[in-house]
DNA sequence: TATTGTTATACTCTATAACTATA
DNA sequence: TATAGTTATAGAGTATAACAATA
């Protein structure tokens, strides 16, 4: 149970966090900005999946989630197939030109993170990688009513 | 030193940080998004300051600067000042208005943060403030060449 | 009637470039 | 000539609402 000024302390940070989160936009091919990287992670990490899953895993609305899709879509690094068991739905599913595509994304982070935090030891990294996992549950715990 | 493994962890946790920062947002006063509320957080941390001096704080090009300044004079908010030194420049000055909006911002904020850290120790609140904050600052370090 | 997904519209945030006023 | 700040334009991300197709 924290105070008033540690909250306003920790919303300053996640206010100058944007800084840090433009200059990895920075880095990332030109046709890939991103809401593409997103969808191509979480389709590497959690499988095949339908829009209605790929839109909870991004917290956004479907709507987004659909533009998102057909960006991607269209460069070819995912395919739509028919769902067999809903004939409204489609299945999303990574291309070889894809999983091509995230080894690009994966080099050009790393190459930036081994940089930038070339100070920080393997305790920190994996510290905040995990306390912003418990803050990003804390959040999807309680949807907004 | 850590490792791809950990670095791509770590992307994972700063692409999913969207859905706090949105959900952040939405609490807000509609007269003042998050860029609003930012130049008034910075004025109330740091003083009075140019615009360059705030462009370099919010880590946005002045040219966007202008723009949130812009709004938040227009609701009263702040006052732009001559420059007695340099009449190109502006100082920005809180007024008792921009208080009373800052005091609101806070108990917003911090009604949130009561809900949804509730589980959360001090410690690790203070932890995730401390780690965020050196993650600005080892990419601030060295700025895009 | 309800749900899946798409599209149209609008708003916020951002950067680049052109412009003005002053140094 | 260089700098402080403004404005116009363009692009990415998002949400709401209206819509089509299917359940």
């Amino acid at each position: 149970m924290a105070g008033q000024a540690q909250y306003e302390e920790l919303v300053r940070q996640f206010s100058a966090f944007g800084a840090v989160k433009r200059e990895m936009g920075r880095i990332m091919p030109p046709e890939c900005p991103g809401g593409s990287a997103a969808v191509l992670t979480l389709l590497d990490r959690h499988g095949d999946m339908r829009m209605s899953r790929l839109a909870e895993l991004l917290a956004v609305d479907m709507s987004v989630t659909s533009r998102h899709v057909a960006h991607v879509a269209g460069r070819g690094w995912i395919e739509r197939l028919p769902d067999p068991a809903d004939k409204r739905s489609r299945i999303l599913r990574l291309t070889p030109s894809g999983y091509a595509q995230l080894g690009e994304l994966s080099r050009r982070t790393t190459e930036l993170l081994t940089h930038r935090l070339a100070h920080w030891s393997d305790e920190e990294v994996g510290q905040l990688a995990r306390l912003m996992g418990r803050l990003r549950e804390s959040f999807a715990a309680q949807p907004t009513p």
